[in-house]
DNA sequence: TAATAATATATTATAACATTACATAACGAA
DNA sequence: TTCGTTATGTAATGTTATAATATATTATTA
């Protein structure tokens, strides 16, 4: 009944990052090598750029990032690269924020459910087959055919809750 | 198990939309009324225009059509109008598409979840308990306080999955 | 009913988010 | 090497949303 799983969990605020970003993209290159993908140096710098907290990263905060390495970047070459990420499961997109997050498990086949915490902006990504599979009894049962979902939670973190201790945050 | 209602069905394509329109006003009279809230002759006709259709509408086709009426009519009118009924439970804005929906149910406390079909482009609205209590029991089981959410799913509606015949629409 | 306070709208400007269109460059297969 | 494909550069613009300030309208109450 409650299988599924925390697909990217929240971070506890001394967790190594650059480990998480390094997994990231090493997962990232597997991934693309396996199906004939180019994970081109642009795509994996905006895929570490997106990764450089474990918060969403919005499309023109990545721009700016990237200009001081690359002159020539513009918007358009930040969205192709985001375009690209998002189109093969290594980053997702938040609707309710206009902004983008790395995917915690590319290549497994999964919806998102995204759970935001107001208080410290990090996301956790779940894959909770008890939510996909009610929301897809329910809206069977009035005779819809869902092709796809987007699932945004806000509210407060485990560490955020407790308030003071060691809370998560989004780095 | 099953509670929850449809607060908003996908429409056939050859119902009376005026009415639909006349209750979707006639309903935010009689809540503002009641809450002492001020429903203007801007935000009224922003109401009738969001209920232009039953389906999601954009905040610049809503000013374009108000400019017709009114000359002075620029983004801050629009948004500040659908604010309030955003914030009064008389619109929601679906996120994924940035616009926006009349409700069908104003007045009554419920999460909004919306099915959208990218056949005919029409929205409708549940308030499914039995989602909303999964979402809530599942975020809970890992600890995290909901506060609000975004439920947005696409597919196909009952009458453009069957293809011909009568098909539903937006209005 | 005139003064006042609160709310709503007008107006101008700009911020924030995203795409179009076309040129050039890099890559990879024949 | 040539050619076709894919990726990136570049300029402009389209779309969505808000800031800041002024004015008008409404409601209250002295």
């Amino acid at each position: 009944m409650a299988d599924g799983r925390v697909l990217q969990a929240f971070q506890t605020r001394r967790h190594d990052h650059a480990a998480c970003v390094d997994r990231a993209v090493e997962a990232a290159r597997g991934m693309c090598e396996r199906r004939g993908l180019r994970l081109t140096a642009l795509r994996r710098r905006v895929l570490e750029l997106v990764w450089s907290g474990h918060g969403p990263m919005r499309a023109y905060d990545i721009l700016d990032r990237l200009r001081e390495e690359r002159r020539s970047a513009a918007p358009p070459t930040v969205y192709r690269a985001l375009d690209f990420l998002v189109a093969n499961g290594l980053a997702h997109r938040i609707e309710s924020l206009n902004a983008y997050v790395g995917c915690g498990a590319p290549g497994r086949d999964h919806v998102g459910q995204f759970l935001i915490c107001r208080a410290c902006d990090a996301v956790a990504e779940l894959d909770d087959r008890t939510i996909s599979r009610t929301l897809a009894d329910r809206t069977r049962a009035i005779g819809f055919q869902l092709e796809s979902s987007t699932i945004e939670i806000r509210g407060l973190c485990p560490a955020c809750r407790a308030g003071a201790g060691e809370p998560s945050h989004a780095v």
